[in-house]
Order: structure tokens, then C-alpha cells, then sequence
RNA sequence: GGUCUUGUAGUUCAACGGAUAGAAUAAGCGUUUCCUAAACGCUUGAUACGGGUUCGAUUCCCGUCGAGACUACCA
């Protein structure tokens, strides 16, 4: 795949100061506590207050009832009325409970409005000079890619964009398992079955398949033939476990296995074939979902690599070999097992690679820390992979992290790829795509007859893939989550699809506005907010923690409900509010300048997850 | 058996140890002479069970029960 992109050339940027209306609270609250309390100043934790009560911040004061000496409402009171007497931003309180909420003037709202609307590169931080590898895809040659996947993909990549909004320097990099057994199957039953009558082998171009699809078949084919041999050896009287290794098809298969490894000119060419073949599927299906990689490592070409390490283990005594000569780790003291890292005859096994490249990638690019997004049913190799290189002193050990994430289920159960039971990427895309269309039919009511074929076709693409990246996207990546085909197409409710409406939304306002020829320029200089507009504002002035948090949990999750909630919050105001219909020109100028604000930050936390925004749909 | 993960409305997901546990969906009812109704509003419904720590527990700890993964000289 494409060329080593190291990303060196970054725009540093100059960090405008922007107004942070929670620090200067918790500053405050603080002088506070100082000024009325002396000597009792501590941590200051402010939490976002609930919707149910008047109040943006709300500071909660149980924990200090003890060491004040009084009761929660009292302090809440004391420390309300000094606020609302002594700070800047402060225009009122009220306590309930112990709970102290606080409202911030409408001015200093105005004021960090100001602050992002001028700030093009708001919610981008500053370069933190620290680099970043994040791992994913990493598929098998022997198949297309299926649901699963998609999730792998979609995590990996957003994560990769979220990193970099963090500031670190992101390469991103796939592993492309190309060699071992799997591929020998899809091989064997391509030579099997893959001839017609008149002595044609199939192509992708004959068959008009995927060359990934077409492969797939074939390991499917396999797979058949292969159940088949064990049931009738199994009806002979053959033991299940026996007849699950003598049977032909797996002797033949491990045959072609040897072959490969002693670099048979015939196995090597049909395997390159195969997995060209696999390459341009594959292409095409990243293409299609907007993924790619800075570096592609190919398992051919590294797996040899991990037995330098393995040998360098056991002159550092790390690793110790068993009587037959296979090489072994003891991990009992770490409450792991004993682990295999090489077998007796010497070739590697997946541990025996994963070293190896572990230790290819780091010297390829030095990262300062590697990350790996694979699925949690590795979790205890990646234990063992980590604890491996802790015992060999690598250097890096410390910074190497496994981005778990949960299996993706269908509502009828597990995914098992050689029963066919999958749910195939490009398939999927296609049907959200298909959908998207669909829904276009009575929603759009002649929105779009301005478009052309094309920007129709590009435009349900981007809804359809909105909707997927979406719907894999919104939950905790650590979380095992169900897959409902019928609501990863739905477009309404708490999707990607209605994100990317409020866009195309404000989009057009901006139009008509640009029409009537008014001027967004210049400094908002309203002295009163409506509530909503005040509750846009503290959205918009959360983006830049909700991408710090999202960066350290590794959760995309986090972006996608902060769109949700800023989407759903800019409905209310425009259902509310009129903007365009305004006649008085300050609050106009208010509205303009909120709405493209969190058009801006809609489009930008929406690219964070991989998604684009239409202009008008 | 051992290790790890997980259990929240009918369903799919939220909730730094904080208030009356939020959304979406499904069902029903409303909102358009006016900026995109692919929208907005209203109504119904949940923390598996039992202890413990805490001013306060869906969250932390222990136990029971349920779900899943791993525990291969496969990758």
C-alpha cells in the first residue's frame, strides 16, 4: 500500500488564549474558600449542573462540611454570595441541597463566543513533540472484510485522528497477515475447484467478483470439503479429533504450507497471484471507507524476524528451551502461564512474529509509545507480548498499549466467518448507502432536486458511511456491542445522519444570510443571551476537554455524544429562536455567529470520528 | 477448573463516587401562511441478587447468579 508518510511537516500553531470560563471559576472558588475559610483550601471539583436546575457549574459541597465545621446549605450560601460579590463572571446562585450552583454572565458567555469564533484552530491543541503509532486493520489475506473489521478499522482510524488533534505525531500502520495456513486453504480449493470445463481458471475479471470475495469463496469451498471428509471418516469409525488432522484435504493443506516455507517456485507464484488479487479488493473497500495507513508491514517478510529475539532471550536466561527444543517464557510470576514462543522444529508462532515486529516497528520509527487495536479475545497475548518485552529490558516496554476493544454481534448471535455467517463489509456499506437513498425519497421532499446523479450518488454515500462509522463509533470501544441491521441504517434519533443534518442545517442559513448580505464579521457584542444560546456556548466551550478526554480513554465514544448533544441542543435553539427573521441586528449577529460556531465544530468533531458534512442535503 | 471482561427501560446505548439514573428506538398525541419537518414538543418504562466502605454507590470492595472471551507447537 501507499508510501512512508511520516508526518514531520505540522503546522505549529500559535495558541490564541482563550477565555476558560471552569478555570477561572475554580480560581475563584478557591479565593474563596481562602478568603472565608483561611487555611481549608483544597482541590476545586466542578461538575456541569443538571438541566432541572438554574446554572451552568455546580460546585458540590459535602466533602467539605467536615472540615469547614458547617452544614453543606451554609457553606453553599457563604461561598455563593462572596462569588456573585467578588468574581468577574458570576451572576447568580442558588443552593439545593449541598449542591452550589452557580450562573455565569451572560457577558463573559459573549466573550468565550468571541474567543472561538475567532479561533480557527479551536479544539486543535498545541503539538506536544510525542509520537504516536497506532496499529490497525491488520487483516487476513484469506477473506474480505466483514463487520468486525469495520469496527477494527473505523476505531483505529478515529483514534488516530483524535491523537493528533491531541497534538502527537500519528503513523498509522497495518499488518498484513499474508502468510500461514489460512491463505494454503483458499490456495488448495482454488486449485481444486478454480478450473472450468474448458480448463479456465477464474479470475476476478471472469467472475466479476472482488478479487477478495473471490478468494473468500474458495476458503469457504475449503472449508466444505474439508467438514465433509471429517463427517464420512467419522462415519467410518475415526475418532472426531483424529479425522479432524489426518483427514486429506489438511495433510495437503500442510503440505503446501511446507512448500511455501521452502520457497516452491509454483506455491510462491499462485500465492502472490491470490493475494494481488486480495490487495485490489482490499484497496478498493479502503478507499471506499476513507482509511488508510502510512506503512504496511507484510507477515511474509517479517515473521523470520522474532527469532533473533527469541535467541537473544535465552542468552539474557528470559526464555528457556525444552527438552525437544522448543523455546519457552514462564510468566507464572506475573500470574500468567507458561507461553510457547517457539516450536521444536524452530519456526515461529504468532508470539515468535509479534516480536519481531514489535521490535521492527520501533526501530522504524522510534514512537514514543505503540499502540494496537485489536480485538479483547487477544487481551492475554497481548499480556504476555508486553510482559515479554518488560523481561528483556526493551526500553519502550512501558509505552506499548493494547486498544481492547469488544466483539461486534448480530442480533441472531456470533459472526463465524467459516460458516458463512458474516456480515460483509462492502455488502453492509452498500445497503446504508442504499438506505440513505431510500430515505431520500420522502424526506428530502425536493431538497435536493439542484443535484446531479453524481452529487446525489456522493452525497448518499456520505449519509449511508455517516451512518455506519455512527453507529460502530457511539459505544464504549471496550464494550462488546450488538449489531441491529435495521438501526444502522436509520437515519433519525441519535445517529450520524441527524449530526450531519444540523451541518447541511446551518449551512443554508449561512447561504441565505450571505444573500441578504449580512456581515459576520466582527466581534458579537450582545449583552443578553437566551438560555439556549447560553447553553450552546458552554457546549461549544467543552469541545477542547471532550478531545483530551477522548484522546486519553482511547474512546471515540466520547465525540460522538458530544456531536449528538451540541446537534441536538442547536434543533432546540433553531426551533426556538428565529435567526434570519430577527430584526433586532445584535442578536442576529449573536445567532449567525453561534450557528456557524457549531457548524465549524459539528464538521470538525464529526472528522474527528472519520465522518464527513454535507453543504445541503 | 483457572484468568480476564461484562450484567442499566421491551430493545440499543449514556451517566469524573453526587441531586428526581439520561438519550435513542418502539407506541400514542401535538407543532409548518415563517430560516431545511431528514426537525421540535408531550406521555409510558430500568440499575440481576445479597452484603460492605462512604455524608452520598449504577460506579469502589466481597459473595451468589447470568452472559462472553482466553487458557493451541492456529494466526
Amino acid at each position: 500500500m501507499g508510501p512512508v508518510i511520516r508526518s514531520t511537516y505540522r503546522l505549529h500553531f500559535v495558541l490564541l488564549w482563550l477565555m476558560d470560563i471552569q478555570s477561572i471559576l475554580e480560581t475563584d472558588i478557591l479565593q474563596a474558600i481562602n478568603e472565608l475559610y483561611p487555611g481549608q483550601s483544597d482541590d476545586v471539583q466542578l461538575s456541569p449542573t443538571k438541566k432541572e436546575f438554574e446554572g451552568q457549574y455546580t460546585f458540590v459541597t459535602f466533602p467539605y462540611t467536615k472540615k469547614l465545621r458547617q452544614a453543606p446549605a451554609q457553606i453553599g450560601q457563604t461561598i455563593g454570595a462572596w462569588l456573585v460579590e467578588n468574581s468577574a463572571i458570576v451572576s447568580a446562585f442558588n443552593v439545593v441541597q449541598g449542591f452550589l450552583n452557580i450562573s455565569i454572565a451572560d457577558s463573559a458567555w459573549v466573550e468565550v463566543l468571541n474567543d472561538i469564533a475567532a479561533n480557527s484552530a479551536f479544539g486543535t491543541l498545541a503539538q506536544k513533540g510525542e509520537s504516536v503509532m497506532v496499529e490497525f486493520s491488520s487483516p487476513n489475506t484469506n477473506k474480505p472484510l466483514h463487520l468486525g473489521h469495520l469496527r477494527n478499522n473505523f476505531l483505529g482510524d478515529s483514534v488516530s485522528r483524535i491523537l493528533t488533534a491531541n497534538g502527537y505525531d500519528v503513523v498509522k500502520t497495518c499488518i498484513v497477515n499474508d502468510r500461514g495456513i489460512h491463505i494454503c486453504k483458499s490456495m488448495l480449493a482454488y486449485q481444486m475447484f478454480g478450473t472450468d470445463a474448458s480448463g479456465r481458471a477464474e479470475t476476478p475479471e471472469s467472475s466479476g467478483m472482488k478479487g477478495d470475495h473471490l478468494i473468500g469463496k474458495y476458503y469457504v469451498l475449503f472449508d466444505k470439503a474439508y467438514k465433509g471428509q471429517i463427517e464420512d471418516m467419522v462415519a467410518l469409525g475415526t475418532p472426531k479429533e483424529e479425522a479432524e488432522k489426518t483427514a486429506p484435504l489438511m495433510l495437503e493443506v500442510q503440505q503446501m504450507l511446507r512448500l511455501w516455507e521452502q520457497g516452491d517456485p509454483e506455491t510462491k507464484a499462485l500465492w502472490s497471484q491470490l493475494n494481488a488479487w486480495v490487495y485490489e479488493g482490499f484497496a478498493v473497500t479502503y478507499k471506499n471507507i476513507g482509511v488508510s495507513f502510512d506503512k504496511t508491514y507484510y507477515e511474509s517478510n517479517t515473521y523470520l524476524l522474532g527469532k533473533e529475539i527469541v535467541e537473544e532471550g535465552i542468552q539474557k536466561g528470559v526464555f528457556f528451551r525444552k527438552d525437544d527444543g522448543s523455546v519457552w517464557i514462564d510468566l507464572t510470576e506475573e500470574g500468567l502461564d507458561q507461553k510457547l514462543v517457539m516450536r521444536s522444529d524452530g519456526t515461529s508462532v504468532y508470539m515468535t512474529q509479534d516480536l519481531g515486529t514489535t521490535e521492527l516497528k520501533f526501530q522504524d520509527f522510534q514512537s514514543d509509545r505503540q499502540i494496537w487495536v485489536v480485538g479483547n479475545e487477544q487481551d492475554y497475548h497481548f499480556n504476555v507480548l508486553f510482559a515479554i518485552m518488560r523481561q528483556l529490558g526493551r526500553s519502550y516496554a512501558n509505552k506499548l498499549y493494547h486498544l481492547s476493544y469488544g466483539m461486534v454481534d448480530l442480533p441472531t448471535g456470533k459472526m463465524k466467518s467459516r460458516e458463512g455467517t458474516v456480515v460483509d463489509a462492502d455488502d453492509l456499506i452498500q445497503e446504508t448507502v442504499d438506505a440513505a437513498s431510500t430515505a431520500a425519497d420522502d424526506a428530502a421532499k425536493g431538497k435536493l432536486d439542484g443535484f446531479s446523479q453524481d452529487e446525489k450518488k456522493a452525497l448518499f454515500q456520505m449519509l449511508g458511511l455517516g451512518a455506519l462509522k455512527y453507529y460502530l463509533l457511539k459505544v464504549d470501544p471496550q464494550k462488546r456491542m450488538q449489531f441491529n441491521p435495521a438501526e444502522s441504517v436509520d437515519l433519525h434519533g441519535n445517529t450520524g445522519p441527524y449530526i450531519q443534518y444540523v451541518h447541511a442545517r446551518i449551512k443554508s442559513i449561512l447561504r441565505k444570510a450571505a444573500e441578504m448580505n449580512v456581515i459576520l464579521d466582527g466581534a458579537v457584542t450582545a449583552t443578553q443571551l437566551d438560555e439556549v444560546e447560553q447553553q450552546l456556548v458552554f457546549l461549544l466551550s467543552q469541545y477542547p476537554q471532550r478531545v483530551i478526554d477522548s484522546g486519553a480513554a482511547y474512546s471515540p465514544s466520547y465525540i460522538a455524544q458530544y456531536a449528538y448533544e451540541l446537534a441536538k441542543t442547536f434543533n432546540q435553539f433553531y426551533d426556538k429562536l428565529s435567526i434570519l427573521k430577527e430584526m433586532d441586528m445584535v442578536k442576529l449577529h449573536v445567532r449567525l455567529v453561534l450557528s456557524n460556531a457549531v457548524g465549524e465544530t459539528i464538521r470538525k468533531a464529526m472528522g474527528l470520528l472519520g465522518i464527513e458534512v454535507p453543504e445541503k442535503m
